[in-house]
RNA sequence: GCCCCUGUCGUCUAGCCCGGCCUAGGACAUCGCCCUUUCAAGGCGGCAACACGGGUUCGAAUCCCGUCGGGGGCGCCA
């Protein structure tokens, strides 16, 4: 493959925060891009806002990504061949083409000051006119800038932008997009402090990066026309642009805190899998040509196509990462479920640090029982209630309307009479002696079990029977910090409870 | 206010570029039925959309114009 054709791509996040999953989506195409070309997916660090980035974030960053499942060619942990990869490690590049711009006269030093310039913005916000910086500083020369540079004036430098004229770009995925030139303001490239601003960074950093293609949000897009002049001004090829649409909250407003979880690691903690993070991720805004939907990264970066990608905003759908949560879910064996359940067993305080093998064990049978519907992992202790809460005296509404029923007091007290001598209980036991009570009572189906199943587990829903007694007899053999109370123990207390 | 992008079921979307195959397909959610000793899971089925108005055409979700709605941008933030 001739040099010029290889795919590169790069996440450019700035650090400043925990990543969310708009950012996620974006690293996700521009990955699954990547590796779908086989090109490269670089890592490039933008902390020249000095206010804002702190170093600590960047390995959050660099955690929630990995995590994701995604890895990178080149970038600020790992080094490549066209670092560094932090900007604020790159400034003297940036200052040389800043000179280097100034001196084609392509580029100028504005002495305006801030407050001089947002008195001019709220002026033309007034007027109804979009903001334009009026070109004030256009006309000063390099020497006279220069000259009170060093008589100690502050000065920002920027690029001088065409007049008149229309600047249109192809956009991947919105097709061609144009700009007209007069209503664009010369944009500030180097700031008055010396940090370069981004659309600068971003071209010098792609450029010199030779990234192929450009795949970043749609709140760039109105960027893109003036680092299109710097790319020219600079005399570099273009990269090709594709815009991808935002992530909205279900208020259609963007997706913010208020909305529910939004960064990489609030969904980790909840535990929800990455493979559901990032398959969903990639269901925004992209389909796959065939129907099927719950797909593994790999099956990912085959089906990929930026062609597919919509162009309007979609809203973040809970439920559906939830359901695709749960389907990711079931093709785990049961000994990663427990993997990955036991830190939630563990907070909660349902198991202790150290497990025995007969614990664990059992754990990984119970875990496999109870995920069944379960939306996130941080779920699962609730669900472990069934197991480890017996509290016949907060039953519910309807669990208190099945038992007060006179067919059902009935089947409980023969049950317990029947249970009260044994030593041991096992499900044989209860098929047993439930089919004794059938033949005695005349009693079946649900007005037999129901009935027994509120007495064994103070609840009117849960496991199957046949599940739940094995599983609660093995469990009330072992050692929990908050023990499993067995079938016998149960019905001894439920009966006292009824008062039969 | 101005500029740019965008508008198919409640939600994500297929179809649109290359008009007829669209009685508009799938998925999530929801509702119902089946299975099941309850619930869940699973299976089956139902409800549900081309923003609106004009053109063009024998024929428009698909092409053109306008209106309205939504989003983004208009920073010495990125």
């Amino acid at each position: 493959m001739d040099k010029k054709d290889i795919v590169r791509v790069r996440l450019a996040p700035s650090p400043t925060g925990y990543i969310h999953v708009g950012n996620a989506r974006t690293a996700l195409f521009n990955w699954l891009f990547a590796r779908q070309k086989g090109g490269a997916f670089i890592l490039r660090v933008e902390d020249t806002d000095l206010e804002r980035s702190r170093a600590e974030y960047e390995q959050n960053l660099i955690k929630d990504l990995r995590w994701l499942g995604l890895d990178w060619d080149e970038g600020p942990d790992i080094g490549g061949d066209y670092g560094p990869y932090r900007q604020s490690e790159r400034l003297d590049l940036y200052h040389r083409y800043a000179r280097q711009l100034l001196e084609e006269g392509t580029a100028y030093y504005c002495f305006c000051s801030p407050e001089e310039l947002e008195q001019e913005r709220q002026t033309a916000l007034a007027q109804g006119q979009m903001p334009k910086y009026s070109g004030k500083c256009r006309t000063i020369s390099l020497g006279e800038a220069r000259s009170r540079l060093a008589a100690g004036k502050q000065a920002s430098i920027r690029l001088k932008v065409p007049e008149t004229g229309t600047l249109a770009f192809d956009d991947l995925v919105r097709g061609r997009v144009e700009f007209d030139l007069k209503l664009i303001s010369d944009p500030i490239i180097v700031r008055s402090n010396g940090m370069p601003a981004y659309n600068f960074a971003v071209v010098i950093d792609d450029a010199l990066m030779s990234i192929s293609h450009v795949i970043r949000g749609e709140d760039h897009l109105s960027n893109t026309p003036k680092q299109i002049l710097l790319y020219s001004a600079l005399g570099w090829k273009l990269p090709a642009f594709a815009h991808l649409s935002m992530v909205m909250g279900k208020d259609n407003t963007r997706l913010s805190k208020r909305h529910g979880a939004t960064s990489v690691d609030q969904f980790r903690r909840d535990g929800i899998l990455p493979e559901a993070l990032s398959n969903y991720l990639a269901l925004l805004g992209w389909s796959p040509p065939e129907g099927h939907e719950v797909l593994k990264l790999e099956e990912l970066i085959t089906l990929f196509d930026l062609e597919r990608v919509s162009r309007s905003a979609a809203i973040f759908d809970y439920d559906k990462l939830y359901w695709l949560n749960r389907q990711h879910l079931k093709l785990l064996t049961a000994k990663e479920k427990l993997e990955l359940a036991l830190p939630y067993l563990q907070e909660a305080d349902l198991v202790g640090p150290k497990l025995s093998q007969g614990q664990s064990q059992w754990l990984e049978k119970a875990v496999d029982l109870l995920i069944e519907g379960v939306d996130k992992l941080s779920d699962l202790p609730q669900k472990f209630s069934l197991l480890f809460d017996f509290e016949p005296e907060k039953l519910d509404e309807e669990a208190r309307k099945i038992v007060e029923a006179e067919s059902a007091r009935q089947v409980l007290r023969l049950f317990s009479q029947k249970t009260a001598s044994l030593k041991d209980f096992s499900y044989e036991l209860f098929a047993d002696i439930t089919g004794e009570i059938k033949k005695e009572t005349g009693i079946k189906g649900k007005d037999l079990f129901h009935p027994l199943r509120v007495a064994l587990t103070a609840r009117a829903s849960g496991l199957e029977l046949d599940k739940f007694i094995p599983l609660v007899e093995e469990g009330s053999k072992l050692n929990f910090p908050r023990p499993v109370k067995s079938c016998l123990q149960r019905i001894k207390e439920f009966s006292a409870f009824l008062n039969l």
